[in-house]
Order: C-alpha cells, then structure tokens, then sequence
DNA sequence: ACAATTATTGACAGCGCTACCATCGCATTG
DNA sequence: CAATGCGATGGTAGCGCTGTCAATAATTGT
C-alpha cells in the first residue's frame, strides 16, 4: 500500500489526515468538536479513522492540551457495600461520556486521603468526586487549588468546596430514634462502629433525639472503631445488654451490625420486635427478607453516585448547576422489627 | 531569584537539573532508575526536587517513553462483595509499587469486556488483570496481542492467557457436596442465580457429584440468570420445595442465597439442619454470625488480588514466575448448618 | 603502566497531539 | 461596492519527557 506508518505499525493522526486529505488540525477537531468540521469534511475524516483504524494517543493529547478525561473518585473503603452501590451508580453514568474514573482508596485514613488527592493534582484530572466534609485543612487546600470542578458526596454541609450531593446523617439519624419512640419504645441503645464523620453525626442525631424527650443516657451507648462486622454486631449488642440490661430497642448505625443484633437476639431468644426492636442504617437489600423483616434508613446511594458523576462532567463541560448542593435526602423503611412491643 | 519557570509556573525537569548542577535526563534517571547515579547526584537532584516541589508529568513521560504506569483491572461486578474483597487486596498491595489502578467494569457483558479490554489495548497500560476464564475469541485476540503481563483471576484452567490465580470451583462445588453426602443427606438440591461461567462450573461440580453416587435428579435444581439477592434466596428455594418436597438440603451458589434460604425456613419454620441442611459459597463474613451458624466453601479472594497484582508487577518488571498457574484452593467451612439430621 | 572494561553522564531528536493565530472564502450590511 | 463579520481551515511551534547512542570518568587485570 506504501501508507505512511511509525516504525511501530501504529497509525497516527497524521495519517489519518492524509487519507482524508485534510489537515492533521481538522483532523484533531473531528474528535473534540465535530460540529466546527463542515460535512464533508467530517465524513471524509469519519471513513478515514474507520478505515486506518485509528486509536488516538491519549497521553499526547494529555500532553498538548494540558488536560486528561480522567475524573478521580477517592473512597475510604472498597469493602463497604454502600460505597459499591456510589460506584455503580458513578461507572453506569460515565459510561457514555468520555471520561474514564479512576479509583482510589483512603482506607478510612485522612493522612492517605492528603496523600491520594495530591497525587490526583499532579495528573491534572478533568474532576474530582471525593467522600464526606472532614476533609483536612492542608487535603482542603489541595482541593480548592485543584482546578477541576469538585463534588463531594455522601453528605451535605455548609461550606463546600464545589458541588456537593448527599443528604443529612443527623436528620436522618434523628428521625429513625424519633420513629422508635412513637412506638412506645424508652430505651433506646445506640450501637455504633468504625465512628467515622458520617457515623458521627448518626450518633449527634441519635443522642440529641433522645435529649428532646429527657432519655438519653450515656449507659445505651457502645461504640468501637473497630470496622463493621456483622458479628460485631453480636458483640456490641452483648456488650449493650450487660450495661443497660432493660433496653427496648437498638439503634444500629449500619445494617451488618443490625443483622448481627438480630442473630445475637435470635441465640438468646430475645424476641423482636415483642421485646426489642430493631432499627439499621442504609437499607442493604437484605434487611426487607430478614425473619422477621428489620427497619432501616434507606439512603440514595446509587442516585448519589449517578448524581455526582453527572455534576462534575456537566461542570467540566461548562454546564454549571444553579444550585451546588444537593440533598438526596432519606426514607423511614419501616418494617416487622420496630412494630410496638408486645405488652 | 530569576528562576526559570514556565507560563503555567510549573516547575519542570529541566529547572531541577539546572538547580541541581545536572542535565535533564540525568534527573530522568533519578526518578526511574535511581542507582544508576553517583550518591553525590543523586542527593543533590533529591534536594533540588524537594526544594522546588517538582512533580512529574505523567502525560510527557507516557508520550515519550511509549509506556504508562496503569495496571488495568477488568471485573464483571463492583457491587458483588467477593470482588470487594478482590480488589481490596490488588489496591492494597499495589500501593506500595509506582502503578496505579484502572478499573473497569463488564457488567457481565461479554460485549462490554470486549470494547474495555479494547480500549485498555489503546491506552498501552503496564498490565491487565481480567476476570475468569471465559473470554470470547475476539477478547482473547485483543489479550493476546496486549504486549503487557496479563493474569486472569478467580478461577484457572489449562491455557492462560499468560498468567493466572484463582482455584477450581468444580472442586469446591464438588467437596461441599461430598461432605453434604457425608452427613447422610440424599435429597440435595442446588440453587443458582446469574449463572456466570464459575457459576456455571459450580453446578458441574455438584451435578457429578450426585451422579457420582446415583443421586442426580434435575427436580432438584432451579436456577436463575437474574442477579443474586439475599431475597431471590428465599424464593428460588419456596420454588425448590415447590418441585421435591423431600430435599434434605440445599447447596447454593454464594451466601446471599444461603442467608436467604435461612430466612425463608424462619418463615416456614423448617429447621436448621434438623430438616434442612444449608451450605453456601464464598464464605462472607455473616456466615459464621447466623443462628444456626451457616456452612460454606471459603475462597481466598483478598489473597487472590494481592497475588495477582504482585504477578503482574512482577512480570512488568522482568520477574517471571517459574509457574504462570497459582491455584489457591479454597476451605471448606463446616458449621452447625451442615450438621447431620435429627431423626 | 596501559589496554580493556564498566560505571556515569550528556546531546540530540523526537513521541503524537493541540493551542494559537493567521488566512480564506462567503454572506451580510450601509 | 467596499467594509465588516464569521465560519471553516491550515501552519507553526511547542507540551515535558525519555530512547538512543556517544562520550567521559573510574576501575580493573595483566
């Protein structure tokens, strides 16, 4: 054929401009803005790469324009199963744009999360989504010097640094504790593990829920930071009863604990919801087929993911939200574990 | 100071070899390969990087070097916890390496694995993990002609691509019905969602193994394609009771089914495994927890991430394995689910 | 002591693409 | 009809780094 290739096989941009006869520029601009090609023109470009097989370099064009189609994702756990639901509702909407995600992981660890977030300012991402407000002062810095549209997810606050999309972990704290009251409960334990931010304005909203009504008591709490188990679910719940033995319900601040209270329940027939009832935290898929079936929060984690995600590419593009958060806010799944007590 | 910078004020390498007293790619080597310099060198371009906060730029040294730093990683599942677990050991035994994880998702898609792996081809990444063993041809061409160390995870079989970990699901399947049989069951069912080739091979494993002793009988086998829920669980067996009301145990393809069952015998108030035995597969966390605490086929999943990444870095980096096919095994985990029938 | 070998270092020439600005043609306007 | 504006297109000049290979310094063997 004598067309022109680098000593790799590989076939550039240039090439493709030359089959199509036009220069290596419009070639350019058929991919990042066709619409300023005339229709000729990006006809003849479309065959050209189709024919070529052309695959742009990405790292050239990273190069040149100083910018790369990356947006960075920074979780604190791959494990946790709400943050999987975020993330498939974060790769299911950059599926059809351009962008590509990439992945990092705090551990639960500020210091890891300043390390993560420079190393993302280096790469010059396109976006950034990051989790939770609590971010340090010096990782605060980082992020307002990013220069890349910024969303931050899971909850809302004040002061963010860009966009935020995520709902109140102390209403919605608040309004379970408030629910388990109205069914006539008094005491009200409060199980909680890991005790990160999120965790703790669960708990902010449990004890003031209590507070308004004059039946908090620090004897209902147990709290570790170990990460969450289900059976340290059992554990605490055990813990919970030696401390405060004439508790009526238990308040979980997540689902695998609650699980893990209903097993522990379940060995030492405790009868729920006739004498204990159970409340957890985020809806897992399970807790609607539990026996019997267990109340929960439920919490719009694959809507934030796509939210998020959606956010920050409209931003990029210059599509700014007219208002930068965003509450996705909460539901009451009420269910057979905080019916009344049976008398 | 009158030091040179660019438009952007970013500092390049250029400045700190001139800081340093050295030419440009000798502070090239000071970043990729280090003990190629005199320690006098290597300690002034140390200096003049922290003195001038020099980040490279990843972008200029993929174009130039033709190689990037990414290790891409090709899932079917971000929200099944046994991929969890996978990657949990991939980021965490990656992070002390220079590489950083690509992660994509197939949904599984076989269509979707396609146009990834495709798109990771173009993007000449230093390594690729894929999920199982099953590609399609098309796929397998693109993982053949990748020109980078590729390890197939989760299960292995004869011809590897290049590398592989994983371990044999038919044996496992197998060696849990054995051990079923052991306790005097006859009457075993089998219950399988989404049915993925491991899947696939899991009820292979136990259909030969009843066969093995003349028990085989497709009543005892319902199966789904939908995708695995601890719900489905218990309605994929109300089904399995619907169509052999004798089973005396039931075999399910992961532990979200098998807490599903469980609940669904709570309702029935079938007992555990006075009537019922229940066996599950993956050995999640809750298993040990449940009341009665529920039997399972352990797999080394976080283990198999870590050797997968390390495999791959290792073969990037000119090490290769004496043996490309590391079979994990797995445990089988006997607990009170899985105990012989009361009389 | 001198050639041979090895460890260090540097010059040069791009990698493949896009930003910037100039140009050209054509339609609109006074 | 010239002046003006605008959409479409192209030329030039790098982006910041590293591969290649040559050059120099240090070390060794005989």
């Amino acid at each position: 054929m004598g067309r022109k290739r680098t000593k790799s096989g590989k076939i550039r941009l240039t090439e493709v401009a030359k089959l199509a006869g036009v220069s290596p520029i419009t070639a350019s601009r058929f991919f990042r803005n066709p619409s300023a090609l005339s229709l000729s023109k990006r006809e003849r470009v479309d065959s050209a790469v189709k024919e070529l097989g052309y695959v742009p370099n990405l790292a050239a064009r990273a190069l040149a324009s100083h910018r790369t189609e990356v947006i960075g994702v920074v979780i604190p756990s791959l494990t946790n199963s709400v943050f999987a639901d975020v993330l498939r509702g974060i790769y299911d909407a950059s599926e059809q744009s351009r962008y590509s995600i990439q992945l990092a992981n705090t551990r639960y660890s500020i210091l890891q999360e300043e390390k993560l977030l420079r190393l993302f300012r280096a790469q010059k991402p396109a976006g950034l989504i990051v989790t939770g407000i609590n971010q340090t002062p010096e990782s605060r810095n980082v992020l307002e010097t990013m220069d890349c549209p910024v969303t931050q997810i899971m909850e809302i606050g004040d002061s963010p640094v860009d966009m935020m999309v995520g709902f109140s972990h102390y209403d919605a704290s608040f309004a379970a504790i408030s629910h388990i009251l109205e069914q006539g409960r008094r005491r009200i334990g409060f199980l909680g593990a890991r005790m990160d931010p999120r965790v703790q304005r669960r708990f902010d909203g449990y004890r003031d829920a209590m507070k308004a009504v004059s039946l908090f008591d620090p004897n209902l709490v147990v709290t570790t930071t170990v990460p969450t188990t289900v059976t340290l679910g059992g554990t605490l719940f055990a813990d919970l009863l030696a401390q405060a033995p004439d508790i009526d319900a238990v308040f979980c601040v997540n689902d695998d604990l609650a699980l893990g209270v209903l097993f522990e329940c379940q060995r030492r027939q405790i009868s729920v919801p006739g004498h204990m009832a159970i409340v957890g935290f985020n809806d897992l898929e399970f807790m609607a087929s539990a026996v019997p079936s267990l109340s929960s929060v439920r919490t719009n984690r694959y809507e934030m993911g796509r939210h998020a995600i959606t956010m920050v590419i409209d931003a990029i593009e210059g599509r700014r939200p007219q208002q930068p958060v965003l509450d996705l806010g909460f539901q009451l799944m009420i269910r057979d574990s905080s019916m009344p007590p049976t008398a």
